[in-house]
RNA sequence: GCCCUCAUCGUCUAGCGGUCUAGGACGUGGCCCUUUCAAGGCCAAAACACGGGUUCGAGUCCCGUUGAGGGCACCA
């Protein structure tokens, strides 16, 4: 006997001695007034038996997308928080759409956030084959289990008539524009023997015409629908594959999955579920519908067309692309998590095991939410602050080589503690540290060489003077650099930011750079002179007669 | 068109009938710090969609309206 409990369990017992903490799942919303908050003990792991069995069951249609993401999360943490069992399911049915580049880069975006599985492709597991295209004669079984019942049909409709052909019965009725049941009469042994001769034809459900279907949602509450407007969806199609209404039924119950955590946009075709387990004389898992992630913009959902920002830059939308926009997935991960999600009123800045601790299926917000890149990339700011020097570099490293500057370990680590505060993503390392690579500086405008209320002649008399002091500062780091200038400053009689403009500006380039002494030290004093010597030269340029 | 779902600051959210003159975060504006830019600190503006009920009392419960989202494939 295995250890799995069924949903039925779930749904009609109290529950027990060991989910009595307000993070159980087992406390829904028609059961509120029994949850109550406990935050003791909270950093240690409840000891559940291994009941929770959820799934992440992509289709490998394309690279694995932010909403996508959101869903594995959810059902990963629900799977952590109660020491269940997370598994990896692929549905690969949809022989047109499918992609080989997309199990590759499925497989590594859940590694690169840190998703795990403990059955799966590569893992392997005892309810496999865990791809669906090696599961289809369990499929064909069940639905003609299905057709012996009565519980479906054979349907030999073309997808042709069905389309279009049929105009007049999307309006009446209250009907769906679905399918119009014209099969669903059909003399069983007759269509029977059409199929054995060769004719093609689909499986559909036989959906009850009367009364209405009701599913509790762990996030809504019941839900309920009119049977009459739900089609007879199609379980096989004629070249042999599911559709994923039978697929998704066929694995949920054969992988003894107890909790079905998905998108909103299933909502619609819970109740055909709803009828095909109860068709096969299965119990149903419990079920939660997860809020959709929509567009930063809030209208409509996240698509996987590309974005674009307002200042141009391309939004990523896939997780491969979040990655190379240098993020770093910890804060990925705890973004992720609150959208839709919370634990308390102001608590958002949570480590992995923090967030795995204090899921539950209860806090989650049963609205859509916006995808806010901006908070995002805040976060992000906040994750990068909070690794060592060490860490960070080794992370910038990949994009330092991206951007093409021939940098060495030992001269990024030097690096990094100058920028470390200025960068929201990691690929913002190149705008920020080019000018410590670049053989020769890029062409700037002298004229920002000239501080304010100064003109050529005073800028060039400020940078001559840093110029020789620089030449000769020993040792040539921070502290002499910083002594000697602000001593150079008060001599002049200037105030330190109007000595150290023309000195940014001919060192680095522009206006705005990291901190100046670091900067100085790290680039060297013969490449700082080099620079100072060629500022000069524009200033004199400038104003020939200043001199 | 039909069905389903949802509805608090621009965005993510707290809120489980009185503790809400509605709290936090991002973003925005201002100030401080300061060699530029950041980071950090402080302050500010900013929301209960609307209309009816229920109740001594409603952001919180019910109904309706409106709005938004999702679905209506031999795709998942």
């Amino acid at each position: 006997m295995s250890a799995w409990v069924t949903s039925a369990w779930i749904r009609t017992q109290p529950p027990p001695s060991w989910c009595s903490t307000a993070r159980c799942h087992c406390a829904t919303r028609g059961q509120r007034s029994s949850r109550r908050r406990s935050r003791t003990g909270e950093g240690k792991r409840m000891s559940l038996p291994n009941t929770v069995r959820v799934r992440f069951a992509p289709s490998p249609t394309g690279m694995l997308h932010v909403g996508g993401l959101r869903s594995a999360l959810f059902n990963w943490l629900f799977a952590r928080h109660s020491g269940g069992t997370f598994i990896l399911r692929i549905e690969d049915t949809d022989r047109k759409r499918y992609d080989p580049r997309a199990l590759p880069d499925l497989l590594e975006s859940l590694r690169w956030l840190g998703l795990d599985w403990d059955e799966g492709p590569e893992v392997g597991g005892e309810y496999g084959p865990y791809f669906q295209s090696q599961r289809t004669h369990l499929y064909g079984q069940y639905a003609r289990q299905l057709l012996d019942s009565g519980d479906a049909y054979y349907c030999f409709c073309t997808s042709a008539r069905q389309a279009g052909g049929n105009p007049e019965q999307t309006s009446h009725r209250g009907a769906a524009t679905g399918y119009d049941r014209r099969c669903r009469t059909l003399d069983a042994r007759a269509a029977a023997e059409r199929v054995a001769e060769g004719e093609s034809a689909v499986i559909r459900l036989k959906m009850p015409l009367e009364g209405r279907t009701t599913f509790h949602d762990l996030i809504r509450g019941d839900i309920s629908v009119d049977n009459g407007i739900q089609d007879d969806v199609v379980l096989l199609k004629s070249d042999g594959y599911p559709t994923y209404h039978l697929a998704n039924v066929v694995d949920d119950h054969l992988m003894r999955i107890t909790h079905i955590m998905r998108a909103d946009e299933w909502i619609a075709t819970a109740p055909r579920h709803v009828q095909l387990y109860k068709a096969l004389g299965w119990q149903m898992p419990a079920i939660a519908h997860l809020p959709v992630v929509l567009d930063p913009s809030g209208k409509g959902k996240m698509s996987k067309r590309k974005k674009v920002a307002a200042d141009g830059r391309v939004l990523p939308v896939h997780v491969r692309d979040f990655r190379e926009a240098g993020y770093l997935p910890e804060a990925l991960f705890n973004f992720l998590a609150l959208i839709g999600w919370h634990y308390d009123d102001h608590t958002e800045l949570m480590t992995r095991q923090e967030i795995v601790d204090r899921f539950s299926i209860e806090r989650i917000n049963p609205a859509a939410a916006a995808f806010n890149y901006a908070k995002l990339d805040n976060f992000n700011g906040v994750y990068i602050r909070g690794l060592t020097v060490e860490e960070l570099t080794d992370r910038l490293m990949p994009f330092v080589v991206r951007a093409g500057f021939h940098a060495d370990r030992q001269t990024l680590l030097r690096i990094t503690p100058l920028v470390r505060e200025r960068m929201e993503r990691l690929d913002q390392i190149a705008g920020l540290v080019d000018f410590f690579f670049a053989e020769q500086l890029a062409d700037y405008d002298p004229l920002e060489l000239i501080p304010k209320k100064a003109d050529a002649a005073e800028a060039c008399r400020l940078l001559a003077s840093a110029r020789e002091l620089l030449a000769g500062v020993e040792p040539f780091d921070h502290d002499s650099i910083e002594r000697a200038l602000r001593g150079l400053a008060e001599r002049l009689d200037v105030k330190a930011g109007q000595l150290f403009q023309p000195i940014r500006v001919a060192v680095c380039g522009r206006l705005v750079a990291p901190p100046l002494f670091g900067t100085l030290e790290v680039m060297g004093r013969e490449c700082a002179l080099k620079r100072i010597d060629q500022a000069l030269g524009n200033l004199a340029a400038l104003a020939p007669l200043a001199g």
